[in-house]
RNA sequence: GGGCGAUUAGCGCAGCGGUAGCGCAGCAGCUUUACACGCUGUUGGUCGGGGGUUCGAAUCCCUCAUCGCCCA
């Protein structure tokens, strides 16, 4: 910090620092280390992602806990890592093929070709992210990237299905199951977006055949339904055994329309008699409840709805190959044009819709693999009875009733890009093997098509990264991990999950607390949306502000668990503060001086004692602040000691000192400086990396420190502790002291404000008088006098104002302004009348509860006396302002 | 339909039983020798509505309303 420039500037200081944190190996984890663990293993992102806010929230949380652990003098493994995001991933490849024209389908490659690609992709885009997270200075321990289709890890996920398959808790099954028409794929539940939506509710006409099958003339069966398209597949109608309205109905049948067939009228429970007509159609294979009851019944399953959302040829030549919406408007119209289309009413349902297509599910009945969960009810427990604790703790309902409710896992995937399901089939007979390596005569066998959904490998992330299953050391050391921190959205998907897995292959929790970030909103309360445009590039923040201005800003508006409401103002005043910091600390620079020396208790001025009390509390609220993960709590408090404490007042008082000749006194008023301000940058380290490096060495505080705890970075600084009672007594720190310098700082406000009222410009020095009340001590009276910007202070026990001078009361004295014949007296009586009133105002307050016998008698003492006393000094102020008046 | 959360100054939030606060914006004035990415001062609120408990309620209880999220 040769040549201080003016104004910060983050660019070539974060880089520096970065790779020489990076060349140090400062971010490296040692199993060996016998310091305590602390451990965070990454929510791995999508291998070809970039950064989000959503991004930047989460990992600035992370690497907070992670340095602040470091500094606390704990060995920190934060383990970071990608995944493969099958769906994402493979689409965004077969999409740029298409348009690049290699491709028309993935077909037309195969499957070998078309992962070759996906792996090229991933090769060139892949990582970007990483990178990103480096800008972010995010302190991960590089070397243990991993990757969820590195071999290693693709090793445990199919060890892990197998070891599930011999256990009886995966098996294979024709189901009914949320399909993707567009990525052609089976999905979980979870995948699936229930949106409500605008719809419509048409209504049909059957006609009723008699007993020999003919057509009664005139005679129907109305049934209503969302999705006309359907009833091409439709088996049967079916009403509720208990509905009186249609007991003459059962047994009959109906001709399906269209298609000309004959369909039973059956009776079900699972009929809701309210809905429509009470009559409903029924699909057996296209509708989950259907479905049941088709089965219940023996019905025929006519599938009329292809993989890809196409209509089959049991549709008839008439819808064969139409898109089932272009076929949803031609049944309506055929239906139309027999006659047979009574009414359609507006509807509000809801839709399922992929998360990752965003079309319309299609339920679809397929052959998939299931997953019983294992380990459920200790995993229940484990998040109920604070093995596991979430903050905020409101989620551990949502995670209970999910766990209470718990339907089997579809874990296959019609696709390409994941793990390869280990199971082969016998060509001959369809014997089933599953295993980890492929049969020894791999002629004769054919191996599943599917793979496995990208959570089925994600939720192995906290052990599957550490070497399991091997006992190595790193899961050793730092298995389970500590933190976990994440956003509420994959509560289901992935924190759950890794729970039951932890607990089913490891024996034990994977974590032992959870954080749940808020979701990052527009200013509007919006979410960001590529669509929607709102979503400000994080790279873009960080060139125009810096990294640390976007982190502080990020996390000094991020409460726990609530939304975050993004704007970019945030991360401007995020940069304003690390300006104000780069400052004050270059201010200190000016002086010169030996660094950090002894602080000499007889020479500390009342300033200092507040200071260090100051001091002294931020550390405590922040500590404790971190402690119960109240990031934007911890942020807030700093931003208010450093600036509104230290910079405007403690460092202008200082200036009493400074610009004085008292050369002791100088020399003990900067090694409180460096004090405060040696621990003011390891309170900020976690939130601002970078900067409180650089100023770390700037001003020489590594100095004399060993290595590891500070000389070389300030990463491994430690973090500050309380001042403690011997440190208190050893300097004689009084909340005495703090309350008088509190008053008089209070005097300087009111002194500054008659300065405005008599019009005086902010540059010009005038004199004021002082008429104490107490003993002031000079250096206090001089740093009124400098605070005032007076050009004298003249202190006078004695004082008789004239009636009208301007003057101000405090517990210390009274501050006057004489200002003969240039005050405003019409102006200066205005003011003085509302301070009266404002005073009446509060006196009546206290006295109506003084007044009240019932208040007197049943408060506690303290609270009484506070308003004795709160009324004494209202009605003196009152007093003092009554004699000024004119 | 069930659950969770929010509702406090123009905006974003804190306070969670004893004098309604912070930041930003707004307004007024300042090239005061660390900082105009700054300094100084300052205007804004019957704390969503209604009941109740209490000497005392933004804070606890009940109820209603609006908004948001999750699950059916």
């Amino acid at each position: 910090m040769s040549e201080i420039p003016k104004a910060y500037e983050p660019q070539a200081v974060e880089a520096n620092w970065y790779q020489f944190w990076l060349d140090q190996k400062c971010f490296i984890a040692d199993p060996q280390s016998p310091k305590p663990a602390y451990s965070i293993v990454i929510p791995p992102p999508n291998v070809t992602g970039v950064l989000t806010l959503g991004h930047v929230l989460n990992n600035t949380i992370q690497d907070i806990l992670a340095r602040l652990a470091r500094m606390k003098g704990h060995e920190v493994l934060w383990l970071p890592g990608t995944d493969h995001a099958g769906i994402a991933t493979q689409s965004v490849v077969e999409r740029t093929l298409r348009k690049a024209g290699t491709i028309k389908h993935r077909d037309d490659l195969g499957r070998d070709k078309f992962l070759e690609k996906v792996w090229e992709w991933k090769e060139k885009h892949g990582g970007i992210i990483i990178q990103q997270l480096k800008k972010l200075g995010c302190s991960c321990d590089w070397t243990r990237e991993r990757f969820t289709m590195d071999p290693e890890y693709s090793k445990c996920v199919q060890r892990v299905f197998v070891d599930l398959y011999k256990k009886g808790m995966i098996y294979r099954g024709k189901r009914m199951v949320n399909w993707d028409p567009a990525a052609r794929t089976a999905l979980s539940d979870e995948e699936v977006i229930m949106t409500e939506e605008h719809g419509h509710l048409w209504h049909f006409k059957y006609p009723l055949l008699d007993a020999q099958g003919q057509v009664i003339p005139n005679q129907f069966v109305v049934v209503a339904t969302t999705r006309p398209e359907t009833m091409l597949g439709d088996e049967a109608v079916a009403i509720n055994p208990g509905d009186e309205r249609y007991q003459g109905l059962i047994g009959a049948k109906v001709l399906l329309p269209l298609r000309n067939k004959q369909i039973p009228i059956i009776t079900d429970e699972l009929v809701d008699p309210k809905f429509g007509t009470g009559c409903v159609k029924v699909t057996p294979a296209h509708d989950p409840a259907d479905y049941q009851m088709a089965q219940r019944h023996n019905l025929p399953f006519t599938v009329v709805i292809a993989a890809d959302g196409s209509m089959t040829t049991e549709a008839g030549d008439d819808f064969v190959g139409l898109d089932r919406m272009e076929a949803r408007k031609a049944v309506v119209q055929e239906l139309d044009e027999l006659g047979l289309l009574l009414k359609v009413e507006d509807y509000l349902h809801n839709v399922g819709y992929s998360e990752r297509s965003h079309v319309p599910i299609e339920p679809y009945l397929s052959e998939q693999w299931f997953l019983r969960y294992p380990s459920v009810p200790q995993s229940t427990e484990a998040v109920e009875k604070e093995g596991i604790a979430f903050h905020p703790e409101r989620w551990v309902k949502t995670y209970t009733h999910w766990m209470e409710n718990l339907k089997d896992w579809c874990i296959s995937r019609q696709l390409w890009w994941g793990h390869r399901i280990p199971v082969w089939y016998r060509k001959e007979t369809g014997e089933v093997y599953c295993g980890l390596d492929a049969p020894a005569d791999t002629e004769n066998w054919d191996q599943d098509q599917d793979v496995l959904d990208t959570w089925f490998s994600s939720w192995l992330w906290p052990f599957a990264t550490m070497g399991w299953p091997e006992k190595t050391e790193t899961l050793k050391k730092f298995y389970p991990t500590t933190d976990l921190v994440t956003g509420p959205d994959i509560i289901f998907f992935w924190v759950a999950r890794m729970i039951m897995a932890g607990y089913e292959f490891m024996g034990e929790k994977p974590f032992s607390n959870v954080y749940f970030t808020g979701i990052i909103r527009d200013k509007q309360g919006r979410k960001m949306s590529k669509s929607l445009g709102n979503s400000p590039d994080p790279l873009d923040l960080i060139a125009k502000f810096g990294a640390d201005a976007l982190r502080f800003g990020v996390m000094r508006s991020a409460p726990l668990g609530q939304d975050v409401l993004f704007d970019e103002q945030q991360v401007e005043l995020g940069r304003n503060f690390c300006n104000k910091l780069w400052n004050a600390c270059r201010y200190r620079q000016f002086q010169g001086g030996a660094v950090e020396s002894e602080i000499d208790p007889r020479l500390l001025t009342s300033d200092d004692k507040w200071i260090l009390l100051r001091l002294d509390q931020a550390i405590r609220e922040v500590t404790d602040a971190l402690t119960h993960y109240k990031f934007n709590e911890a942020a807030q408090i700093l931003y208010r000691f450093f600036w509104n404490e230290y910079c405007d007042w403690y460092l202008e008082a200082t200036k009493v000192v400074s610009y004085g000749d008292n050369v002791a006194q100088k020399t003990n008023t900067l090694a409180v400086i460096d004090f405060v301000l040696s621990n003011t940058l390891r309170l900020f380290h976690p939130f601002l990396p970078f900067i409180t490096e650089e100023l770390w060495h700037g001003l020489g505080y590594h100095q004399d420190l060993p290595e590891d705890q500070g000389g070389k970075t300030i990463m491994y600084a430690c973090w500050p502790k309380s001042l403690g009672e011997d440190f208190i007594e050893h300097y004689e720190l009084k909340e005495a002291d703090a309350k008088f310098v509190d008053e008089r700082n209070a005097l300087v406000v009111l002194g500054r404000d008659l300065r405005r009222f008599g019009n005086i410009q902010a540059g010009k020095k005038v004199k004021f008088i002082f008429k104490p009340a107490v003993d002031v001590p000079a250096l206090d009276l001089a740093a009124i006098k400098l605070l005032l910007n007076a050009e004298s202070l003249e202190v006078n026990s004695a004082y008789e104002p004239r009636k009208g001078t301007p003057n101000a009361c405090s517990p210390l004295g009274e501050l006057f302004l004489p200002l003969e014949g240039l005050i405003d007296v019409e102006a200066e009586k205005a003011r003085l009348t509302k301070e009266i009133a404002k005073t009446d105002a509060e006196i009546e307050k206290v006295f109506q509860k003084l007044n009240n016998p019932a208040f007197v008698q049943k408060v506690p003492s303290s609270v009484l006396e506070e308003h004795q006393k709160r009324l004494a000094d209202w009605q003196s102020k009152r007093e003092q302002l009554k004699n000024a008046i004119l």
